[in-house]
RNA sequence: GGGAGCAUAGCUCAGCUGGGAGAGCAUCUGCCUUACAAGCAGAGGGUCAUAGGUUCGAGCCCUAUUGUUCCCACCA
């Protein structure tokens, strides 16, 4: 018995039972081998942290597509999914957590904490996980990763190992980026550069003992503590005869060097600058050439040292209020400019970055950016679209030592330990806890890696590097990585650098870059605003397939999407659509047909050839498309041609057939359906599933059958355009009618006047019955009545005998505006004809088309003008 | 300061390597036509931002301009 379908799509019956039936026969495990290959992608993994939002469900749209289509054309396929730590993000949360029981982390030390942290990723990890399981992402579940993993950390020990051996790895006194909230140094990458206004003051640093002074501005006046020198430059002929003079420090006295460095600029300001190399990255490289003491002035709250007195303990916003007004009292302000500047922000909590020296793992990038840069110059990694790689490369080519060291307790801790009596250094995969040097104890360095450390090795170390595993040789290098364009530098950059550095082989071939989800409005979506869109809700409401068609359709890779209401009730509306037209083909196509041959090509009627051609063509199209990352293309052409084809011609031309050739139609019918469903699969699983399932099919499950692929046995041109004519006739008689108002319940005979008996005849009397509201039709070589309505079509004149209908002076007035228009459609051509340079320069068959074009309209014209003559008459 | 994207119908966007512009939504008109009113049929609506250039031919290529969004950068 085959089950009846209900009246309107309801996916939420579905959804989940055909998904948990997939992961049961284990359809998203790779196949054991396959001729065509390995196909392979991993997941960007999401924060446990996280929630479903619209960005993943856009990421793993596309993954899940590409994925299924390449498992549909016979690859096997691996689609390796996973979680991140998260570590400042998590390390917050868990924080703020305690804060509200009222305790710190430091209260607790690192070993509980750390439960905590394990037990939070416990109770929360896995959620995100459900949530990408219900939007259909067809990952191997039973390979799941998570960067804190064991196999993850043995990854970033070995990695960071190598490193250390190779002198790639350092550890050193620099500036870096702390964050005064999150209490860690940060990378320069997860600095935000924010748009503050702020203030320049003009100071005047007397010269010790008398006899002038020079002028210097700055935006935080509550480094001046720490400045150690002034420089200018050496060339800067105002100052040449103070370098190497002393000034007094206002406030602190101190006598500071006027000393000659480059990085003064003459152009800029006074042409002084102040230095101050514990606080500021460049005056950090003018103290280090001018051989300048470092002294710092703020703790890791960004609070005055103890150094200071006055001014001790206060926050630098504080302790910049009370300098300014202890420096008006003194006489050494001199101008206050107001001015507006980009200011460095943690990316975490937004807080504003203090510049400091602190020692600090790095990372020296310089020859690990050389290699990455050179893979994509040189076409083994491909950016879709291509423009990304200009911010790849501008990005590489100027990129900093990367600093790894984070002062958090949650993530990969670093493997360094330091001699507590000697102070050796050693770097060593497993615990060491005795000096090799002189026996004495050995503690580990309490900092923490960057995430972004584990997670640029993400495409092997789920794979079991530094082991070499089946997986790993099967499946890596990946082959597509997908992602926002706003953490290609992160991540992608990053991967690329270490996967080239350790496998010695790119990570994948290509990366796929799509945009941002934004609101209805093209405002970013984010919890302040309050105006996202939780997927989980839209899934809920209209379906997973609705969710992804959304997402998909007409969105071109790169560039960012507005989601609107109106987006998904369109998308809900199309799934709809489908399953009306299944439960339609359902109704008629008997339970006795089980197999999924079609008729003999001798039984196969114009409509049916015609649609088989389509189908052929589209498969093609779909194909390509997808080849080429144009999914929102290949999703579009689907849609149109379900809907404006099928739905709207082929099923309403079948209709009459029911009665008389029943199976021959059933069959096609069944055909073309089941192969728009494996077309449509790898966009809307579910659906497709559902409908592929209840039609006759060969096979287990939609997932594992091939992908319909182009055949020319299926090429039916003329056919085609046969019915192409055919449309294009009944819709000028349904144009006609409707000009008219005649209603459609008023049946009228055709009279249709045609060369073309091949493509109009008695066979196709039922399209114009059904579709144009025909009593009857007669075919003939001529005819004409002039009380008769007449409309002229491709290839054919078709009369209808509506006499009472016509207003003739209407009539007349329509023909001779089409007339008109034939006239200047003739004329344009005819120009263009006449153009020697046309003629002789363009392809051949474009100006065949124009002639055959002008062909047309000469005989439409023709046709129209005698008409016109005979309504005069 | 450097770089990139975008500008096409009222709105949101497609438009592949140049051969006379498309979709969805919205609007208007008419339909319970036995799968679907979340539907069917029909219609209106665009000097493809502006100005030059290349070409037989430009929405598409080049140059400049305007508007807009984003990325990068240590400007004291």
């Amino acid at each position: 018995m085959r089950k009846e379908l209900e009246k309107t799509y309801d996916p939420s019956n579905t959804e989940k039972e055909t998904y948990t039936t997939c992961c049961e026969r284990g359809y998203f495990r790779p196949a054991e081998k396959s001729e065509k290959g390995n196909y392979s992608i991993v997941i960007p993994p999401p924060n446990i942290t996280g929630q479903l939002h619209m960005g993943h469900a856009l990421d793993n749209t596309l993954q899940d597509t590409l994925i299924r289509y390449k498992r549909m054309k016979g690859f096997s396929t691996l689609w390796l999914p996973g979680t991140d730590h998260a570590s400042i993000a998590t390390e917050a949360k868990i924080v703020e957590a305690m804060r509200k029981e009222g305790i710190t982390k430091e209260d607790i030390g690192r070993e509980k904490f750390l439960e905590r942290a394990w037990a939070w990723k416990k109770q929360y990890g896995g959620r995100i996980v459900e949530q990408l399981k219900e939007l259909g992402s067809s990952c191997d579940w039973s390979r799941e990763r998570f960067t804190l993993d064991e196999g993850c950390s043995e990854a970033v020990r070995e990695v960071f190992k190598r490193l250390y051996d190779k002198g790639l790895i350092y550890r050193g006194e620099r500036i870096i980026n702390w964050c005064p909230h999150c209490k860690t140094s940060i990378s320069n990458a997860e600095v935000d550069y924010k748009e503050q206004h702020g203030h320049f003051w003009h100071i005047r640093y007397p010269l010790v003992g008398g006899g002038g002074s020079v002028e210097i501005a700055t935006t935080r006046p509550e480094t001046l503590l720490g400045d150690t020198a002034v420089a200018v430059n050496p060339n800067d002929e105002r100052y040449k005869d103070m370098i190497g003079k002393y000034l007094v420090l206002p406030l602190v006295g101190r006598r500071i060097p006027i000393v000659a460095d480059e990085h003064a600029q003459l152009d800029k300001g006074t042409g002084c600058v102040k230095i101050t190399p514990a606080h500021d990255p460049n005056d950090f490289e003018v103290g280090r050439r001018c051989h300048l003491p470092m002294e710092v002035v703020l703790t890791e709250e960004a609070k005055i040292t103890e150094n200071y007195p006055k001014y001790a303990g206060m926050d630098r916003y504080e302790a910049r209020k009370a300098i300014i007004e202890d420096l008006k009292e003194g006489g050494y302000l001199c101008e206050i400019e107001d001015l507006s500047h980009e200011v460095g922000t943690c990316y975490r909590c937004g807080t504003t970055i203090e510049p400091m020296i602190s020692l600090q793992w790095f990372v020296k990038m310089e020859p690990l950016a050389k290699p990455a840069v050179e893979a994509v110059r040189a076409g083994k990694i491909k950016f879709v679209p291509e423009r990304f790689d200009k911010n790849y490369f501008h990005w590489m080519e100027n990129t900093q030592d990367w600093c790894i060291s984070r002062q958090l307790w949650w993530g990969h801790r670093i493997p360094a330990f330091y001699c507590d009596s000697c102070g050796e250094t050693v770097v060593s995969k497993d615990e060491c806890t005795v000096c090799p040097k002189c026996g004495g104890h050995m503690t580990q360095d309490p900092d923490t890696l960057d995430t972004w450390f584990s997670s640029a090795l993400w495409p092997f170390s789920t794979m079991g590097w530094p082991k070499e595993t089946e997986d790993l040789k099967k499946f890596y290098p990946t082959n597509t990585l997908v992602t926002g364009y706003d953490i290609i530098t992160f991540w992608v950059s990053r991967m690329i650098f270490s996967a080239l550095e350790y496998t010695d082989t790119i990570p994948f071939d290509t990366v796929l870059i799509h945009g941002l989800v934004r609101d209805a409005q093209g405002r970013k979506m984010s919890k302040s605003l309050g105006n996202g869109i939780d997927p989980l809700d839209i899934i809920s409401q209209y379906g997973a397939d609705a969710l992804r068609f959304a997402l998909l359709t007409g969105n071109s890779p790169g560039n960012d999407m507005r989601f609107s209401p109106e987006k998904i009730e369109a998308a809900r509306n199309f799934t709809n659509k489908i399953w009306n037209a299944s439960r339609f083909a359902l109704m008629n196509i008997p339970e006795s047909l089980d197999d999924t041959a079609l008729p003999e090509e001798k039984d196969l009627r114009i409509e049916d050839k015609w649609i088989l051609s389509k189908l052929n063509t589209l498969t093609k199209e779909v194909t390509e498309n997808l080849e080429k990352y144009e999914l929102g293309v290949a999703l579009a052409k689907l849609y149109d041609f379900i809907w404006n084809n099928f739905c709207d011609w082929y099923i309403e031309v079948l209709k009459p057939r029911f009665a008389t050739d029943c199976e021959n139609a059933c069959r096609v019918l069944a055909y073309v359906l089941r192969t728009s469903m494996e077309l449509l699969h790898p966009f809307m699983p579910f659906i497709t599933e559902t409908i592929w399932q209840a039609l006759p099919h060969d096979g287990e499950s939609i997932v594992i059958t091939d992908f319909p692929e182009y055949t020319e046995a299926h090429s039916f041109p003329a056919e085609e355009t046969a019915m192409e004519r055919l449309i294009t006739a009944i819709r000028a008689i349904r144009n006609r009618r409707a000009e008219m108002n005649v209603a459609p319940s008023k049946k009228a005979k055709l009279f249709i006047v045609t060369k073309d008996t091949s493509t109009f005849n008695e066979a196709v009397t039922p399209f114009f019955q059904k579709l144009a509201s025909a009593s009857e039709v007669e075919y003939l070589e001529s005819y004409h009545d002039e009380r008769s309505v007449q409309i002229v079509a491709d290839h054919a004149v078709i009369y209808i005998p509506l006499a009472e209908m016509i207003d003739f002076s209407a009539e007349i007035a329509r023909l001779e505006k089409e007339r008109a228009k034939m006239i200047s459609e003739i004329e344009r051509i005819d120009k263009k004809l006449s153009n020697a340079g046309f003629v002789a320069k363009a392809p051949a068959a474009v100006i065949e088309g124009e002639r055959k074009k002008r062909e047309g309209y000469e005989n439409k014209l023709h046709t129209i003008e005698e008409s016109i003559a005979k309504y005069k008459a």
